[in-house]
DNA sequence: CGTCCAGATGATACAGAGTCTCATGTAGGC
DNA sequence: GCCTACATGAGACTCTGTATCATCTGGACG
C-alpha cells in the first residue's frame, strides 16, 4: 500500500538500529490497507509466522508513532487505530465502511483556533481533527442514489 | 460543578428507570472537576462507599454517553476520559495541566469539510475536533512571563 | 574480517480497561 | 401491595498495553 522504506529511513535518520524484527515491522505496515490496530498486526505476523513477539510490536508502533511516519486515530468505537502518513502535522479523513484514510493539510483550523483562543481564554498549543464518512468506492458501492 | 439534574433528566425523558446507583452515578460526575476517567469513577464510588458495582460503572457511563450529555475525550496520551456537557454537537477546548475543559460550539469547521470533501471526493458525515492547550487560570500560573 | 557491547528482542508475567454471565434485587406500572 | 421487566453486583473473563529480564544482534571499531 505505502512504501516501507519510509519507515525504514525514518528510524535509520534519528539512529535507530535497522534491526530484522523493525524492517519486518515496517513490511507489515506498508501491506495493510486502510487503518490497522496493533492487533491487526500481531495476526498478521503470526500468520505470516514472522516469529515477532507482541511486545515487540507494541514497541516498534509506539516508535514509528513518535517519529512521526504513523499516528494513531482514536475511532468512535475507541479503539486505537494506527495510519501510516508523512511526519508533518495533518489531519485524515476516515472511510467508516473501509477503514481507507486520506491526509488533508490543514484546512483552515488556525482561524478556528485563533477565535476560540480569544472567546475562551485558553491558550492552545495542539488540537486534533477527524473527519469522518464514506470514500468515494464505498460512497458509490452503497449509495448508488 | 456540572448538575447531576441534567444527567438524571436525561435518563428519565428518555424512559431509563431513576435508579439509585444511577442517582448516585450522576453525582459522582456532577462533582468531577474536568475531565475524569472510568477509573476515577471507579474510585469515588469506592471512597464514599456507595456500593456500586464496577460494571454498573461501565453501563451507565455508556448510557450517559448514548444519552450525549456525556462526552467521550481521545486524550493525547491514549486514555478516554469523559466530560459531562450538552446533547448538542460542539467540541471542547481541554486544559493539558488541570483537566478542565470548555465547550465551544462548531466555529467554521462546515467550510472545512466541504473543502475537504470537495479535494478528496469523500462524503464525510461527521467529525471530531479537540483542542489542547492551558486554561486562564493555569496559563496564569506556569506562564506568568 | 572478528570482537564487543549498547541497544533490541522474545518470553513471560503483570496491570488495567472493558465485557459477559447469571443469580438476585428493585423501580414503577398496574 | 404485586409483579415483572429492567437493572444491579459479583466475579470470571478477554483484550490491550507495559515491565522484567535473560538472551541475542546490529553495526562500530580495530
Ligand atoms: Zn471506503
Ligand atoms: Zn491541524
Ligand atoms: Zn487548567
Ligand atoms: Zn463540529
Amino acid at each position: 500500500m505505502t512504501d516501507a522504506t519510509a519507515l525504514i529511513d525514518a528510524l535509520d535518520r534519528a539512529g535507530y538500529r535497522l534491526t530484522e524484527p523493525r524492517r519486518a515491522m515496517a513490511g507489515l505496515i506498508s501491506d495493510q490497507t486502510g487503518h490497522f490496530t496493533a492487533a491487526d498486526l500481531v495476526v498478521d505476523a503470526r500468520t505470516r509466522r514472522l516469529g515477532i513477539g507482541r511486545a515487540t510490536i507494541f514497541r516498534a508502533l509506539d516508535l514509528f508513532e513518535d517519529l512521526g511516519v504513523v499516528e494513531r486515530l482514536d475511532l468512535p468505537s475507541g479503539d486505537h487505530a494506527y495510519v501510516p502518513c508523512e511526519p508533518i502535522h495533518h489531519h485524515h479523513v476516515i472511510c467508516s465502511s473501509c477503514g481507507r484514510t486520506e491526509d488533508v493539510d490543514d484546512p483552515g483550523i488556525d482561524a478556528v483556533t485563533r477565535s476560540v483562543a480569544r472567546r475562551t481564554g485558553f491558550r492552545i498549543d495542539s488540537h486534533r481533527l477527524e473527519l469522518f464518512g464514506l470514500c468515494p468506492a464505498c460512497a458509490g458501492s452503497v449509495d448508488p442514489r
